[in-house]
DNA sequence: TCAAAAGTAAACCGATTTGTTTACTTGCTG
DNA sequence: CAGCAAGTAAACAAATCGGTTTACTTTTGA
């Protein structure tokens, strides 16, 4: 079970009033994902979440709030998910990077996958509603976030472009999944750990045998080297 | 002015009865791009394209059908848009790799850029309509197809691999540059070069100098170093 | 205990949706 | 030039949309 599918039910220990809203909200996070936006209809999200019309229109008073609503859970459903790997101190950071592609992947894997809402939201609402436009923004902002506290540790030279690209790769092995519906056929560790290892180390490949010292010399003139990484082609 | 975004106008020199029908496929397609596909009505559409809805309703009997042939549109206007860069003989296929995803950001840095019409459709009718999601997945899968004619022959282990990579990249930085709305702050060449670079070579990070001859002959015992290719941290 | 708060169920509203039909006009072609 | 194919414009239909309102019931807390 992945981290994003994996939504957790503490609808105890919450202040009761808020419990309505959270019905709401997981109902509409449900149907907006398998659905869409436009073709769900406030009367299906509300017979869904056992709760009558005129108390959906009291806590989200447009449909167009109820989906700004959404998308702020889903990014705290997130959020709350990655909690306990991040906190861990027994995995670097390399391995916390990992681990999120390894849930990544089996969250994009499964066959009701539908792509990341904040993207989809973007696809229906660009251009014409600036608040949930903002809160797709937000989203995929904290995403970008979660990987530069990974990386501004790790000693690199361009944390935050590795960051965004390591972004760049869960964006679109998500969005290849969801278009073709097939298992991804790369290895997706090594496509990772090959990124890191091209920002963690001076990358060289050489060829032919033997190779000058000095020609090692002048890659980085005056500039430590980093660290010795073997990669198989 | 990027490839995608070229929609030339050949309606002369095309049978006068396929006119109609490409002018209703091409308002269809501005409207959708802009505003999603459920947001657009038929109406807006048949008054865009100067077309009475009678008229609109014989070539195409539901919208959804139009949706199909506005995706297959969609990939034939960005296969033609390709065909002179790939017919190219003065370009290595790194190179025209390369010049794809040039065209890419270029056309993803536009402020009007509203994400792979693909994707947004498999947002809104994944799981609803099969004809749709059919017409999305050509797309997607063509789109690998470009890629995997680059690179199988490369000299690399797995060229199918790479090319599924490429699309990888491809993708997500679309998708993100969809919802950040904000120039791509990476260097995008350099990122496709590493990507090639650590398929056609076997890359290594050397650390720390003097490096002994002795490690590099070390790597793979018994086969023949590959290219030498020096890459910036 | 009792009144206010919060909830339900359902009718209702006007606007909009896809899709159909009718009556009329244009343009090409044998 | 006659006639048919193909087009327009607009009214129309049935369903659905987001959102409001009314009448009634349940829950809750001082």
């Amino acid at each position: 079970m992945s981290i994003m599918r994996n939504m957790k039910n503490e609808n105890e220990a919450v202040p009761k009033k808020a419990i309505k809203r959270l019905q709401i909200i997981q109902a509409a996070f449900k149907l907006f994902t398998e659905n869409g936006f436009y073709a769900t209809g406030v009367d299906l999200i509300m017979r869904q979440a056992g709760v009558s019309k005129r108390t959906m229109y009291i806590y989200f008073p447009t449909k167009n709030d109820l989906i700004v609503a959404v998308l702020e859970f889903y990014r705290i459903n997130y959020e709350r998910g990655l909690k306990d790997l991040l906190a861990r101190n027994d995995l670097s950071n390399r391995e916390k990077i990992l681990a999120i592609f390894d849930d990544a992947a089996n969250w994009f894997g499964d066959a009701q996958f539908h792509g990341c809402l904040a993207v989809n939201a973007m696809g229906e609402f660009a251009g014409k509603d600036p608040a949930i436009e903002q809160a797709c923004h937000v989203f995929k902002a904290w995403e970008l976030g979660v990987f530069d506290k990974l990386t501004d540790d790790l000693q690199v030279n361009n944390p935050k472009d590795l960051a965004y690209e390591l972004l760049v790769l869960l964006e679109g092995i998500g969005a290849i999944a969801q278009v073709l519906k097939q298992p991804c056929p790369i290895d997706l560790r090594q496509m990772v750990n090959r990124l890191l290892d091209s920002h963690q180390a001076l990358t060289v490949a050489v060829w032919p045998l033997p190779v000058e010292q000095t020609t090692l010399n002048k890659l980085i003139p005056g500039q430590p080297m980093p660290p010795i990484v073997f990669q198989s082609p």
